[in-house]
DNA sequence: GCGGGGTGTCGAAGCGCTTCGACAAGCTAC
DNA sequence: GTAGCTTGTCGAAGCGCTTCGACACCCCGC
């Protein structure tokens, strides 16, 4: 069973090969009645376009390359969510996804690039200080970055507004009522490396809390159960007149309760806890958490979008930031009124 | 600044197209002292062979599919770990990756498969009665399922051996002298749907518990909070002698520890539970869970390596089980003594 | 009735690579 | 010395597609 190659579709049509490929590109006028008979022998044929011959004479692949960096404590379901949304959104623009890991280092950048595997690229999780982003601007091959370097001048970055997450977080529990709130931010580690978004909910929330009046404090957070309980202890020790908590590390999310619960404190009728984390990790708390979630769908789809304006010749705003939204579960109430003194 | 073409390096280092051609390749004997000339040639000018005209003239894209279901359901983390295992051992063949997700449909196998865009192609997470399944057969496109179908005769499967997986959690249990254990399975809706590793994993926890001469039973679980804490609370109510619990269900694991403290029985103190769930799961667990891990790595690069000697025309076994193993953590431990009677 | 401006279609020239057959040169074995 | 191998290299023919320029043909206006 030879592959169908549009010779046979222009044979079977009664037509030359170039007409063929005009009918299917939209890119000549041809008569009702060509286009008729030819896609007529397409679908009798079912004829599929070679991907190599057609990259190779129109200089274009119709992939894009999705680049995940895979440090450790990267969030697994939520870059698999980035992921899809990329794929479906790349499927709608009749492009296709070829998937990429950081280990082969900036060199397969170069490589499919150089090879025209790709005509476009997709950056997941970018630093502040990424050492993807020169090699970005050298190569200038047309690119969307998910995440926000240092400079991101001359780059298309898109992603969640971190500062008004964070800011989102301290309003909501300005409005019910609290007074006293904290910030459970990732591992110092994270800070130290520079990640970007973490600094930015932080100030957010600090902003936020103070623009609302409130006292407001912000401590890094290990992951280990442990660790986490130590914090948390801590923490509601020299501030014991916290009432609200916004926790921003989704692997600390569970000790973090598990710690409450062994201080005493209950979820929420003493402490009103907000997470910056992914739907299913604030669905599968108990309670389930008020969260601020982030939009890994919008992101993904928004990302491809700006990449394909770019490989058809349009330009894109440098930077897009998406607005945060506070999904309210169970975890938050308004603040209990003080013991009567005395 | 013009691509660099195999010409570009043939010119350079003195030689003909096909030689530098063949050096690249090492299809043909080439004398050291040219190979050297065009290698240095190739490293000077910066050259990858164009992956459109390489398709195009030896018929291999060097691309293979990778072929997500995105069901309700799946588990995240681990399929992201298949992915970037089956990117990452790919590569090692010098082979790309494309990403593809399974909302084109069967169409979307045709296209890519009848397009060549990949040689070969690794599908993940294959049911019982996978619709991809007879589509696979009437290709004839090289394949490698992750999981296996009701008949995998003339197909190539690999997964963990799920069966195998249930007789552990039951022998390590009864090797710390629990006589009377459970498993707490996917929801009712999996077994429905005929997954496969569901059924084979209470069979082999039936089985393994029978050997050793224990009590067991098997229960579905659903997800929500409160449906586990009452399914727990039945379990134990009408086996009170229970002092083992095997979980397969991720979603679940976080509510059967939260129902067991809120009964008041601790773990491993009263309780010991076994999950059946990736490492990070386990891991962030309070307290963290004994498991029986799935290897997904392990997985993925095998998937890879036997697609890689289907395209090279070798024959491979039409079906892999990977071994499991017990990962003990603090969740586990010896039974307690039955109190002093009287 | 004829020039001029669409329309619709065709043929052919590549795109950059692999691979086949040819062949020159250097061996070996007798 | 020569027949018969190897070994190393080359030229050319595609692979299946896109795209450019050419060219009929038809309809319009004068």
């Amino acid at each position: 069973m030879r592959t169908v190659t549009i010779a046979d579709v222009a044979r079977r049509a009664g037509v030359a090969v170039s007409t063929v490929s005009y009918v299917l590109s939209g890119k000549r006028a041809i008569s009702a009645t060509t286009t008729q008979r030819v896609m007529d022998s397409v679908r009798a044929l079912g004829y599929h376009p070679n991907a190599g011959a057609r990259a190779l004479a129109s200089k274009r692949s119709n992939v894009i390359a999705l680049v995940l960096p895979l440090r450790a404590g990267m969030h697994l379901p939520v870059l698999m969510r980035f992921a899809t949304s990329v794929v479906t959104t790349a499927r709608q623009f009749d492009h296709d996804v070829l998937l990429m890991t950081a280990d082969e280092g900036p060199d397969g950048l170069r490589r499919v690039a150089a090879s025209a595997l790709v005509d476009g690229l997709v950056l997941m999780d970018v630093e502040i200080h990424d050492p993807r982003v020169p090699l970005l601007r050298e190569m200038g091959e047309p690119s969307v970055l998910i995440g926000f370097p240092a400079d991101p001048s001359g780059l298309t970055c898109v992603d969640l507004d971190f500062t008004r997450a964070g800011a989102v977080c301290a309003e909501h529990l300005a409005a019910l009522g609290h007074r006293e709130i904290a910030l459970l931010g990732a591992p110092r580690v994270v800070y130290r490396r520079g990640t970007g978004y973490a600094e930015r909910t932080m100030e957010g929330f600090l902003e936020g809390g103070r623009v609302g009046g409130l006292t407001t404090v912000a401590w890094p957070c290990e992951e280990g159960f442990d660790e986490v309980s130590a914090t948390v202890a801590s923490l509601l020790e020299r501030h014991p007149g916290l009432s609200g908590l916004v926790v921003h590390n989704e692997a600390a999310v569970g000790h973090v309760l598990g710690a409450l619960r062994a201080l005493g404190r209950r979820v929420p009728e003493d402490v009103s806890v907000v997470a910056i984390c992914p739907d299913d990790v604030a669905e599968r708390a108990s309670p389930p958490l008020t969260s601020v979630p982030i939009p890994a769908d919008d992101v993904g789809r928004q990302a491809v979008r700006l990449l394909m304006t770019k490989l058809e010749g349009g330009t894109v705003p440098d930077s897009t930031l998406l607005e945060p939204h506070v999904t309210i579960r169970q975890s938050t109430r308004p603040r209990a009124a003080d013991p009567a003194p005395g």
